[in-house]
RNA sequence: GGGCGGAUAGCUCAGUUGGGAGAGCAUCGGCCUUACAAGCCGGGGGUCACAGGUUCAAGUCCUGUUCCGCCUACCA
């Protein structure tokens, strides 16, 4: 066994060292089969799907705080005994790849138009063969314990083809039609972009003031607008019903200036009359309300730009100017006229596209929608009837709020790479053919002249099936019965409506069930300064620097530590600097056990007997709470809470009380009992701790798990620890109260006289307490070891020692006895300080105990409790006193 | 415009049924005590944003104000 000793000493250094640690495990677990979901086991199941992260990802601080919050759960669930499935995956994000493939065609000289569309797709399947794994080997740095057997693509065959499905039986209940709308359209990306794919943002710009000559008579109205270009399409001009100043104007022409059309003023309700001058010209073609406005009133239509932006036919002589230079040169000829009245600046709103930030244009188009009003309602009634809850509440309203005002979703895109949409046109009979696999011939003609539509789907299309899709839909699977609904999703809330209430729509209609009984919402992660990370700001943490650096464990616990609810992360590398010195405290302590197990080859749940001393007894019991707090912060998702409950046991407790404490028993004691029983709480307790903090701190936790005596397997099979196993023992947590104060105390006067904590004291505690003197002397071993007293006395009573300092309690007044002459100013006034302390939190509960509306409302516990300490400061208070005029009584 | 969140120690933040203000980091002082200097021991530091209210009792509940964030929206 001596042996057995030195060699743990060698194998483990002193200081952790994460690299070689992680690779190993991660091999190790993944060949062993450890993440792999089995659908035939009995166990209550838990499953996860994976927020799939796009291909052209690469991990960031997003990425990370959500799938380390995950892989917790995973790993805590199947500890917990559950069959756990969590399925990864990615998405093919299609305006994103497309727009990776382009610009590496754009560096051939090439475009997609030139290459075609069937040559372009392959060059992105290959570009996803190659590059497109990227962020799934990121995702097994972090340690994530997905089932990659189960991996799954947006774009699978599978995948691909519950989309058509989906599409065609939304199709066929009237839910899905084509329709000409207004959308938002991407010049640069060329496509239809969906309301919440525009990110507004505010920008200073002008407001111009037109005049808008009457087509009879002299004068003109004068209209207000951003954006002068879009006059061109104008065919109206609206104002207010109840606007006196243009009651007479309503019903007459006016010319349009410039291309000099006729156009009608109407009135219509939507015009603020306080806006302005009363009177918006209106664009149908070009702007949401204004399509709005010209439905009510049956308006012509005229679109004036074409897809890249550029003016077209309809704008007669700008045809072919940039929208903003066309805007440019629009007013300086309305100026040149004299028809532009003033031009003040106006800071508005205005949309960007979310991939490009190129500022869409409102524009009208032929395009697919979902019609979700039916599909939302059903999504708004799942989550107050607490069927989905979504974690914290406070989120719920948002989404409310979202879904009793949506909108109908234009899901069409004029891109390439995506779903394509399985619709099919008919040349000869114009017959749309909507069907899961392509058509031979017209169904209605037989025609043979057939093609299909040329746009694919809106990529949070197919995210939206992604909880059933994944697990096999529409087959009737085995996976399916077993794992929908999932039992938890975790998310950011910037997807809150692109895909988890698209999810929940799609999941009620086309499962009938929710898909996820949890969502829980997490924070955002900010850099220190708070801000939002980005790479045009350059304050980017990238979480592959941070693993390398400070390993991957100390870099998951900082996140959980820090994922409190509903508050972003501010993050630094100093805080992850700090947890990296917990995970080698983790190490330094298993080392220290190792170091002193001897011959002991158990790491049994010990159960604690009344024969265990105190400070077993203690930790035994602390060692419960915490089991309880790690449960109950993991099951509220509250990982914060289950962090540092962890990081306070494992530091403060078991290794700067409970490891000291036993010290002396491992090394000197003579009683090879209470030395075998030491090495066995204290290695039972290390395994107890190893396995709670596994699911934060997967790899270190792995690592230590082999060398400890009789464990077998990863500790990922091992059993997560429950509380019912440890009973509470509040008699020994009441013991060592009392000790750790004295131990306190003495390290405290040690401290204020300037004693070399090498050198030893001499002590003499007074109690007039039997019960407290025989704890003490007891234990007198601890407080010689942990307070370093030589010699140590304890009396019922007597005379307080000369030259020496207190330290007092209500139940034990603690002397530290002095070589030198106690300087008495010194002493007396740190004792004035004491007594001053005492008197003012005496008085305060002395007044609330006076108060009899008090004594007559508060329930009798907390009366009790005020007691209780009227006592207990009282008799400190007597004590020190009583020093105080000794100390007078010696200077006079 | 609507909505939500935040304001607690120098910094970052906990504080879940209202009952004597906490942690980490930083700072100061002392220690290379044979697991760990990525460590050990000890100390200092807060009118819990402001003003009212409810209550025997408010960081915690209510109202208002100020200052920061964020989300959302069809004021041209």
């Amino acid at each position: 066994m001596a042996e057995a000793i030195s060699t743990t000493a060698e194998i483990l250094p002193k200081a952790y060292e994460p690299h070689e640690v992680e690779k190993r495990w991660y091999s190790f677990w993944e060949q062993k089969g450890l993440f792999m979901a089995k659908i035939t086991d009995e166990k209550r199941p838990y499953s996860i799907v994976i927020p799939p992260p796009n291909i052209t990802g690469s991990l960031h601080m997003g990425h990370a705080l959500n799938n380390i919050l995950q892989d917790i759960l995973i790993r805590y669930k199947k500890m917990a005994g559950y069959n756990v499935l969590w399925v990864p995956g990615t998405d093919h994000a299609g305006i994103a790849t497309q727009n990776v493939v382009e610009r590496q065609l754009a560096a051939e000289g090439l475009d997609r138009h030139t290459v075609g569309r069937e040559k372009f797709i392959e060059r992105v399947w290959q570009w996803k063969e190659e590059s497109g794994g990227q962020i799934i080997n990121q995702l097994k740095r972090l340690g994530c314990a997905c089932d990659w057997s189960r991996q799954r693509f947006t774009m699978d065959e599978g995948l691909s083809r519950a989309v058509r499905e989906v599409f065609v039986r939304l199709y066929r209940e009237g839910l899905i039609y084509r329709g000409d709308y207004i959308i938002n359209w991407c010049p640069r990306c060329h496509t239809a972009l969906a309301d919440l794919e525009v990110e507004h943002e505010t920008h200073k710009g002008n407001l111009y003031y037109i005049r808008y000559p009457y087509a009879e008579g002299t004068g003109y109205v004068v209209v207000a607008t951003t954006r002068p270009e879009t006059m061109l399409g104008d065919t109206a001009v609206a104002v207010s019903p109840e606007d006196e100043r243009y009651k007479n104007v309503i019903g007459r022409n006016l010319i349009l200036p410039l291309l000099k059309r006729v156009i009608p003023v109407i009135s219509d309700s939507y015009v603020d009359p306080s806006f302005g001058t009363g009177a918006l010209k209106i664009t149908p073609a070009h702007d949401p309300n204004d399509f709005e406005i010209g439905l009510r009133h049956k308006l012509p239509t005229v679109k004036v730009m074409d897809e890249t932006g550029h003016m077209n036919d309809e704008a007669g002589p700008y045809r072919g100017l940039g929208r903003y230079k066309c805007r440019k040169k629009v007013v300086a000829d309305l100026e040149a006229e004299g028809l532009l009245e003033k031009i003040e600046p106006l800071e508005h709103a205005v949309g960007h596209c979310y991939r490009c930030k190129t500022v869409v244009e409102p524009t009208l188009s032929k395009q697919w929608f979902v019609s979700v009003k039916r599909l939302a309602e059903r999504a708004v009634v799942a989550v107050e009837t607490g069927q989905t809850r979504i974690i914290p509440k406070t989120w719920e309203n948002t989404y409310f709020d979202w879904m009793h005002n949506i909108r109908d979703w234009c899901i069409s895109r004029q891109i390439w790479w995506g779903h394509r949409i399985p619709a099919w046109y008919c040349d000869t009979c114009s017959e749309v053919i909507i069907d899961t696999e392509a058509p031979v011939r017209c169904p209605k003609c037989a025609g043979k002249n057939i093609r299909q539509e040329e746009d694919v789907l809106d990529t949070w299309f197919s995210s939206a099936l992604w909880p059933f899709s994944t697990l096999g839909w529409p087959e009737e699977t085995r996976e399916l019965k077993l794992f929908y609904p999932t039992s938890v999703l975790i998310t950011g809330f910037d997807i809150l409506f692109f895909w988890v209430a698209r999810m929940l729509m799609m999941g009620l209609h086309f499962m009938g069930e929710v898909p996820f009984k949890d969502v829980y919402i997490h924070a955002l992660v900010r850099d220190a300064e708070g801000q939002k990370m980005s790479k045009s700001k350059g304050n980017v943490i990238d979480p592959l620097i941070i693993m390398d650096k400070y390993g991957t464990d100390a870099f998951r616990f900082t996140l959980a530590a820090f994922a409190a609810q509903g508050r972003d992360i501010r993050l630094s590398e100093q805080r992850i600097e700090g947890y990296r010195h917990f995970i080698n405290k983790v190490w330094n302590a298993a080392r220290f056990v190792l170091m002193n197990v001897d011959g002991c080859q158990t790491v049994e749940v010990l159960r604690p007997a009344p024969r265990l001393s105190l400070e077993n007894r203690w930790i035994l019991s602390r060692l419960k709470e915490v089991i309880v707090q790690v449960r109950e912060g993991l099951e509220d998702y509250r990982f914060n809470d289950a962090a540092q409950a962890l990081y306070q046991f494992v530091w403060r407790e078991y290794c700067d009380w409970y490891l000291e404490m036993i010290k002396p028993t491992l090394y000197l004691t003579e009683d090879q009992e209470a030395r075998n029983a030491a090495q066995q709480v204290m290695l039972s307790v290390l395994s107890a701790s190893l396995r709670l903090l596994h699911p934060f701190v997967p790899f270190v936790t792995e690592e230590l798990w082999h060398y400890l005596p009789g464990s077998t397997g990863s500790i990922m099979e091992a059993p997560f620890p429950e509380g019912k196993d440890y009973p509470e023992d509040l008699e020994s947590e009441e013991q060592m109260g009392l000790l750790m104060d004295v131990i306190t105390g003495i390290r405290n006067l040690r401290s204020e006289m300037n004693v070399h904590p090498a050198q030893k004291v001499n002590v003499i505690m007074l109690s007039g307490d039997a019960a407290g003197r025989a704890l003490i002397s007891v234990h007198e071993g601890s407080i010689r070891t942990l307070a370093r007293v030589e010699n140590l006395e304890i009396r019922a009573d007597g005379d307080r020692p000369r030259g020496a300092v207190s330290y007092i309690t209500d139940q034990v007044e603690t002397y530290m006895l002095l070589q030198g002459v106690v300087d008495i100013t010194a002493e007396t006034a740190r004792l004035q300080k004491e007594a001053v302390k005492l008197q003012t939190e005496l008085k305060r509960v002395q007044n609330k105990l006076a108060n009899s509306d008090f004594l007559e409302r508060a329930p009798a516990a907390i009366i009790a409790k005020e007691k209780d300490k009227v006592q207990e400061f009282v008799a400190r208070l007597e004590k020190i006193e009583a020093n105080l005029k000794r100390l007078k009584n010696v200077q006079v």
